[in-house]
DNA sequence: TGTACATCAGTGAACGCGCGTTCACTGATGTAC
DNA sequence: TGTACATCAGTGAACGCGCGTTCACTGATGTAC
């Protein structure tokens, strides 16, 4: 198999595509990009690959396949950006926290077709082999970092770790589904989304003794 | 018009069907419940209703009329509950603004297709005539609570009202659609997700200065 | 109280559409020898 | 290096399906007189 002779972009190709696979892949995320995972069918994805519609079946089972397969990258790619942005942020674990929370923020903004195979797509973890270990793993940058935070707690005064970490995803999950996501039904906010994240993490950490050093919200 | 005389499970009925409006409200509740926003069809709510396909044409212009119609009537529905849940614990604001949390969760859980169609169906508030106001009088309770709260704190401490309601909104958001909604991606967690928010809350009003006198989570 | 009439909610048949899925096939690719 | 062959990715035609939407219609209801 070739997976570079041809990309996904590229105009004329013979009877065999060459990188099918990666085409619908691709074609999936403009389509849930544009419409929402509703708005995303295998024949459409057929479509804009420029395949006939019976293709897309040689690569994936039916639509929640090629839909779980897009949730699976995009775990893996918030991994990575939620890791890189605590890294590029430390020492200061207070301060690599909030730029945790922008990152996932950002996250959603820019890669919405993403966002939404991982979390609106009513894709079950379960029936798509890897895609709870990918999740796991995306939760764990977020789990590590409030470990590190905790870490600077006195013993008696430490939460436990999960549950920080459970209630800044779920803080930021909460604002990115209701202000950030470029849906039709997005709230407005009187204040950007980030600040509304940052000052609200702040004063968590504030509760928990931490971020004393930093201004008040 | 007769409002009363037929209930949507009337068995028979004449050439009128007497209620329809309601019964296609019931019949969408009942398929968003069931399958989410997405599952949800004008001919298959006929169906469900006792009618031909072509009936529900008569009181609703198109399948996203009929949900912002359920999205209306779940708004009041949660307003309502809001309220109550409020109301009930007082006069102690804490626990009054716990109790909401937990309301808040409840409705998620009880009221799937309220909820669904409410946030989940991306539906814009300003296509459909009072659907904004309803979303903002159900918001409302929230920052009416918010504002309740800080009311006790010295004015200088004081962080605006808005600011708090919207923290709790999304953490409360974030918390129903990660760990409450029966969706098939719905996350496993470690603690049931009431005590998760009660955490949450009690941490955030802590750093406030608020919730002193309750336990430490 | 009765009757004529306007109103309008619901009918049912029809249409075009796009989708998912299947199937025997075709032709490109790679490999064994 | 050449050839025969196995493999398998993609074809294209076909199918049944359910949906949205329209249309002239029908018959129940309410009301004016």
């Amino acid at each position: 198999m070739n997976w570079t002779r041809q990309g996904p972009g590229t105009e004329r190709r013979g009877y065999h595509h060459g990188n099918l696979r990666e085409a619908l892949v691709e074609a999936a995320i403009a389509l849930i990009a544009a419409n929402g995972p509703a708005g995303f069918t295998i024949a459409e994805a057929a479509r804009l690959a420029g395949v006939s519609p019976a293709a897309p079946y040689r690569h994936f089972r039916d639509a929640d396949a090629l839909i779980a397969e897009v949730a699976l990258r995009g775990y893996e790619r918030f991994a990575e950006v939620l890791t890189k942005a605590w890294n590029d942020a430390r020492p200061d674990p207070v301060t690599a926290f909030e730029a945790l929370g922008r990152a996932y923020l950002a996250f959603a903004r820019e890669q919405p077709a993403f966002y939404a195979a991982m979390f609106e797509a009513r894709i079950a973890a379960e029936d798509h082999p890897g895609l709870q270990a990918a999740g796991d793993r995306a939760f764990a940058v977020l789990r590590d970092a409030a470990a590190r935070l905790a870490a600077d707690l006195p013993r008696e005064k430490r939460p436990p770790a999960m549950m920080m970490a459970l209630h800044i995803w779920s803080l930021s999950h909460g604002i990115a589904s209701l202000f950030v996501r470029n849906d039709p039904s997005r709230r407005k906010l009187p204040m950007s989304p980030e600040d509304l994240l940052e000052a609200g993490v702040l004063l968590y950490l504030q509760s928990l003794g931490l971020a004393g050093a930093k201004k008040s919200a």
